[in-house]
DNA sequence: CTGAAAGCGCTTACAG
DNA sequence: CTGAAAGCGCTTACAG
């Protein structure tokens, strides 16, 4: 003997029997489509109210084949992260550009190679998929074949014919080496995150190209490679470097990453070292961090919002299936002059 | 004229007719739930693997009334947030261990008084739901209405007979105190976050109990307020009251979290303040960040890690309707000793 | 061990 | 403007 029924517990018959229409009609009132007669629509509505009816959205993604659901699918290659100082700001703006279209968003991290995320997605019948950070060629062609529309954040390579949201890494490395050599520097020493990542390869490039163009040699054993691009690293590569760096005459350091860039500036201090009056200090990304350390951090800000933003956006197009939805522009990177190059 | 249906077109239907066998068949085998001869069994199989067939989690779980989706609400003051040092930890782990018991997860951040993402919820039937951070009455209310399973992580209120998980916060302020003092702390500066949220309110609680405990006094004007709890909050209050501050004749300072006390740190040390060994300072949570900061700062960790798993773990009995769950013990804190103490 | 039938809660043509 | 019917892709008793 129920009392009454809770929201959940309602379904659209209930809401029928008690105004006396059919469901086709209350169904009607919800969507807005179709007519349907002031005095009626009133009383459904309501109904609803008062009861706290919840329309079913699984039943109706059942029948409209649309879920309204996407799923976002973070990739690195140690630890599943959606914490993470720059992928999470990321996800921060599609969590709240998919909040205004309606669209609720599922979260999954994995490890580089594993296809059970994806799988998940598949099941659940995801309207589309957003894939962020490292990518296996596999898993793109999985999710292709299913036949979802997805595309990729930032992603660790370019994909043909796959829609890419990226920043302009190539130009940002140039700025870096812009803005360390308008200072006069010219023995810079460089730390680079591992160069099969897209972002990690382009920013170096642009930074070396920019040195070559305006004249200044990379002395031998100037760039060390970082296998990943962890604070932990910089630390690391900066401690064991220690005596060949400090031998190098060396007046600047630029990092592709922020987090190496951090990690390494930390070892530095901790021997004493005066950022920026001995050692100048760019990195790249702008992760809240960079703004708190101590010195801050100057670096190419990359505007990770609005690669959040767009991705939501585009990926609602491909969804609707609009015509000529055009590729994304990249994003330009700007620079933020903080303590650690003034 | 299809060539060939791709795996998310494709349903049981077609898989039976290939099979021939019926739908109810193929359920079975997919299901492992009730017998099957061998042969049908793997026929079934064997269709599946080579199709690529994929369930269709929708319908199932329109007839089985169960999802195997939840939500996760994070409710911020400010801004929306996944990222954040700290919650964005839980939410790893939320994460991890949900993906371990075959639940997908919506994430959703809302500010505080919005009902908004918690209906998103209901509409899409979760299993159910887990409520981080602050909370508002009204939220736990409706949510409640409706029944659905759901529980609380480092809440900002008790709610009776809401299952909350949280850390000894108290035990924690105790700790930060007892080190402190230990060392020869007498004058100790106190910044303490939002009273009206629970942690920041007990961490204060059990740091000046022990200090009254022991006989040392708290000098009048060495407790502050910080509004939110926030780096930039941490910064300024230091920056405001630094007369104040330097007169003081202080050598430590504890934060009720990391956050504030780096932001004072921060501040500190461009006035050329030597930590440790000028003002000793302990923070609270261990958030990465801490860590990293040079010097790194000595602090309380809370185990979020634990947090999210027993989140998820006590969820999945609560929507398994399982007897006899015990609220969960209160998570204890760690003292972890670092440059800023040392 | 297997199949036919009903039903989960909606939406969508199609009549009226 | 409104209702009856079919159907979305599954699962679950119930017969056989």
């Amino acid at each position: 003997m129920q009392e009454r029924e809770c929201g959940m517990d309602l379904t659209i018959k209930e809401i029928a029997l008690r105004a006396g229409v059919s469901k086709s009609t209350v169904s009607r009132v919800i969507s807005g489509k179709g007519y349907s007669s002031l005095e009626v629509r009133d009383k459904v509505l309501q109904l609803i109210e008062e009861l706290q009816y919840k329309p079913n959205a699984v039943a109706r993604a059942m029948v409209s084949q649309r879920t309204y659901n996407i799923g976002v699918l973070i990739y690195r290659r140690h630890h599943p992260i959606a914490s993470h100082p720059f992928y999470g700001k990321i996800l921060d703006a599609i969590l709240m550009t998919a909040a205004s279209l309606n669209y609720s968003v599922f979260v999954t991290t994995d490890h580089e190679m594993s296809l059970r995320s994806a799988d998940f997605m598949m099941e659940k019948r995801v309207d589309g998929l957003i894939l962020i950070s490292r990518l296996q060629q596999n898993v793109i062609d999985y999710i292709t074949n299913f036949g979802v529309p997805y595309l990729m954040v930032n992603g660790s390579t370019e994909v043909d014919g796959v829609i890419h949201i990226v920043n302009q890494d190539e130009e940002g490395g140039r700025m870096a080496a812009e803005h360390l050599t308008d200072a006069g520097h010219r023995r810079i020493f460089v730390i680079a995150g591992p160069q099969t990542h897209r972002s990690h390869n382009l920013r170096l490039k642009g930074f070396t190209n920019y040195l070559a163009q305006i004249g200044v040699p990379i002395p031998p054993g100037a760039i060390r490679f970082a296998s990943t691009s962890t604070f932990g690293e910089g630390y690391e590569l900066m401690s064991s470097d220690w005596e060949q760096f400090s031998a190098g005459g060396y007046t600047a350091m630029f990092a592709t990453n922020d987090m190496i860039a951090l990690g390494a500036m930390k070892f530095m201090l901790e021997q004493s070292v005066r950022i920026p009056e001995q050692i100048a200090v760019v990195g790249f990304d702008d992760i809240d961090f960079a703004a708190m350390f101590s010195p801050s951090l100057t670096t190419i800000k990359v505007d990770t919002e609005e690669m959040g933003t767009q991705a939501i956006n585009l990926l609602d197009k491909l969804i609707r299936q609009e015509k000529n939805i055009e590729n994304p522009k990249q994003l330009m990177p700007k620079l933020i002059v903080r303590q650690s190059t003034k």
